[in-house]
RNA sequence: GCGCGCGUAGCUCAAUCGGAUAGAGCAUCGGUCUUCGAAGCCGAGGGUUGGGGGUUCAAGUCCCUCCGCGCGCGCCA
């Protein structure tokens, strides 16, 4: 029996119903068991989507598969919705979708939803995102876990999810205490200090307390000369001294003292107020109410290690705890020998709060990809002993989303010119200052529609260009690939980028106000003209729309925005072609009130795909 | 040594559970603005999908093997 919101599916997924039914009546199994393969066709010839099922399902059913494919295609009811379906080849069927239809659920899309059916799922989705490091300047990784995660939690947001964005701080543990104790022997102005100046601080703590045994056996057994081994254990002894120092540092603050725990807030205020700027700079919903480090579960790691010893999966090793897994070697460890918890110890307690507590059935981790192991062996022991199962039972899924570097033009990670780490607010400055440069170059020429506009205002577009060609050009690419970061080809506004889909936004937007339309965010500015679908480049931009819901899906089940720039691009491309070929203010009604519903559509399916992607749509550019 | 990831056009990348002739962008070359924003559109050239073997109606995709690159591997995070 038809839904009575039948009507607002999309093409793919009322192919998928009609097909199902068709092939169970067909073969005599229940719908669930028969996958339809509905694809859309490569090729346009071949009709608009595909059904690929009668070739793999022929041979365990004892029948040829262009024969099944035939009783299929004479079986199935596409009334409503498709001309009839044509066998080819070896047993495809194809099928070109109804002129009328297509007019119908563009109709059906046209509102503020775009298609997008919300998921009713009573269990949130948590993201790990961002991850900062207390006392450390953002840097190029940083840009990735922060913005994948972003555009992941807002598309899980869209579908009607319960998203919690977690911002898992390095605010805790022996290089906090490092640089604290640092600080505080020198008497640093903690009220003052700047996050370059902590990042300095965090940089020359680590370095004193650098042990390097092998490089003093190393001297030894090479017979360098006597004042080379002195240095060097003058060293050994200094970084000793900076450990022990960290270490009593480290018990004072776990044990709450009330001064050192103010001066712990400050750096860490301090740390925060950078990735908040960035945050804002970036477009990205990332704030205080996110940040949960590793602070927070300080007090829960006894307890842990004490479930993991009664479970029996925890051993004892060399003094040692670790979890020992069938499959691999490499154990878990999860408490030192001096009786120490490490980060593995962390995570777990994290995983068990995020599942139980934040009642998450999905938890995704956008970390980088070189932690795989760490988190293979994490979340294998949060299986093991049931941390994968909220209160009522229901299964997490624990994902680790890893991403590949970001590499300079020399395919070496990022650095600069002296050698540093790229930080993350000065790669952000220069892409802004490319965005508005763009921007400022075109708004000269008296023609265009950012002629004239005031200083802010196109400081404000260029930002937006700016950031878009980043987060996009990082976006549209496989999470795990390594990606070289090439500014120049990122801000063109040609080819597939950020630019050009914010233009093609533009554009269209343009297009509404010569129409002398009111142009809402995202209603629609003509929603009652009837649409008519009728030349092919005008059936292209239709199929592309109707598939945004689809994509959307996809992306929060697959976990890769890349299909939604992929989805974007096409867009932009089908309503060029339409808008070339189609005259849309010059036509005669109804054709005229018909493509202004069309690009309007356009419009907002572009924009609400953008934000999405947590990518601004400048009305002008 | 063990484990993981990646090799696709000159460059940067796509390719849905294995589907029809492997697609885009950049670059190159050629068309296209006195007509809605040419940041556009239309077209051309460019490939032994790292090599070899296998599975099948069908392999860039799955299996085996070799080569190359990157990353990770017990008391850091």
């Amino acid at each position: 029996m038809a839904q009575p919101s039948d009507e607002l599916l999309d093409p793919a997924t009322m192919l998928d119903r009609r097909f199902r039914a068709a092939i169970s009546s067909v073969l005599g199994i229940v719908p669930e068991a028969c996958d339809p393969q509905v694809r859309p066709s490569g090729d346009p010839r071949h009709g608009d989507f595909q059904s690929n099922a009668a070739m793999s399902l022929a041979k365990s059913h004892g029948m040829k598969p262009r024969e099944l494919a035939e009783r299929i295609a004479r079986t199935v009811d596409l009334a409503g919705i498709a001309l009839a379906p044509e066998v080819a080849g070896p047993g495809f069927i194809n099928i070109r979708l109804d002129a009328g239809a297509l007019a119908s659920m563009l109709e059906g899309m046209d509102d503020a939803r775009l298609g997008i059916v919300p998921q009713r799922r009573i269990h949130a989705v948590t993201i790990d995102l961002c991850g900062v490091n207390v006392a450390k300047q953002m840097h190029v990784g940083h840009l990735r876990a922060t913005i994948i995660g972003d555009c992941l939690a807002r598309v899980h947001e869209r579908l009607g999810r319960k998203v919690h964005r977690e911002n898992h701080l390095g605010d805790w543990g022996l290089p906090i205490a490092m640089t604290l104790a640092a600080l505080r022997r020198r008497g640093a102005d903690l009220d003052r200090l700047t996050l370059p100046d902590l990042n300095v601080a965090y940089r020359a703590a680590q370095a004193a307390g650098a042990d390097d045994p092998g490089g003093l056996a190393a001297a030894r057994a090479t017979g360098c000369g006597p004042h080379r081994i002195a240095e060097l254990e003058a060293q050994h002894e200094g970084a000793r001294a900076a450990v022990e120092e960290a270490k009593s540092t480290l018990l004072r603050l776990q044990a709450g003292d009330a001064e050192l725990l103010r001066d712990w807030r400050k750096i860490v205020d301090c740390t925060m107020r950078e990735v908040f700027e960035t945050a804002v700079i970036l477009n990205v919903r990332l704030g205080p109410e996110h940040s949960r480090g590793e602070s927070f579960y300080r007090d829960r790691l006894g307890i842990v290690v004490e479930d993991f010893l009664e479970s029996g999966l925890a051993t004892e090793d060399a003094g040692a705890i670790v979890v020992r897994f069938a499959d691999r070697e490499r154990p878990l460890l999860i408490r030192k020998s001096d009786g120490g918890f490490l980060y593995a110890t962390t995570d777990l307690a994290a995983v068990r709060f995020r599942v139980q507590e934040l009642d998450s059935d999905r938890v995704v981790y956008v970390v980088d990809a070189r932690q795989r192991d760490h988190f293979k062996d994490v979340f294998d022991a949060c299986r093991l002993i049931g941390w994968d199962r909220t209160s009522d039972g229901e299964r997490s899924e624990l994902v680790h989303l890893g991403f590949g570097a970001v590499l300079g033009a020399d395919k070496r990670p990022l650095k600069t010119r002296s050698g540093e780490n790229v930080t993350l607010a000065s790669l952000l400055a220069e892409a802004v200052a490319r965005g508005e440069e763009e921007v400022r170059a075109r708004a000269a020429d008296p023609d265009a529609a950012t002629h004239g506009l005031s200083d802010p205002e196109l400081h404000a577009i260029g930002r937006a260009v700016g950031i878009a060609a980043v987060k996009y050009a990082d976006l549209s690419l496989e999470v795990s690939r390594d990606y070289v970061f090439d500014l120049d080809r990122m801000v063109s506004f040609q080819g597939d980028t950020g630019p050009y889909i914010q233009y093609a936004h533009a554009r269209i937007r343009s297009i509404l106000v010569k129409a002398g339309l009111e142009v809402p965010v995202d209603r629609p500015a003509l929603p009652d003209a009837p649409i008519a679908v009728a030349a092919p480049s005008e059936r292209d931009l239709a199929l592309a729309l109707l598939a945004y819901a689809g994509v959307v899906e996809d992306v929060a089940r697959t976990l890769e925005p890349s299909r939604l720039c992929a989805f974007l691009h096409r867009l932009a491309n089908a309503f060029n072609a339409f808008y070339h070929d189609c005259p849309v203010l010059k036509a005669d009604e109804p054709t005229r009130s018909s493509r202004l519903r069309l690009s309007d559509l356009t419009r907002r399916v572009l924009a609400d795909g953008l934000a999405l992607l947590g990518i601004e749509s400048p009305a002008r550019m």
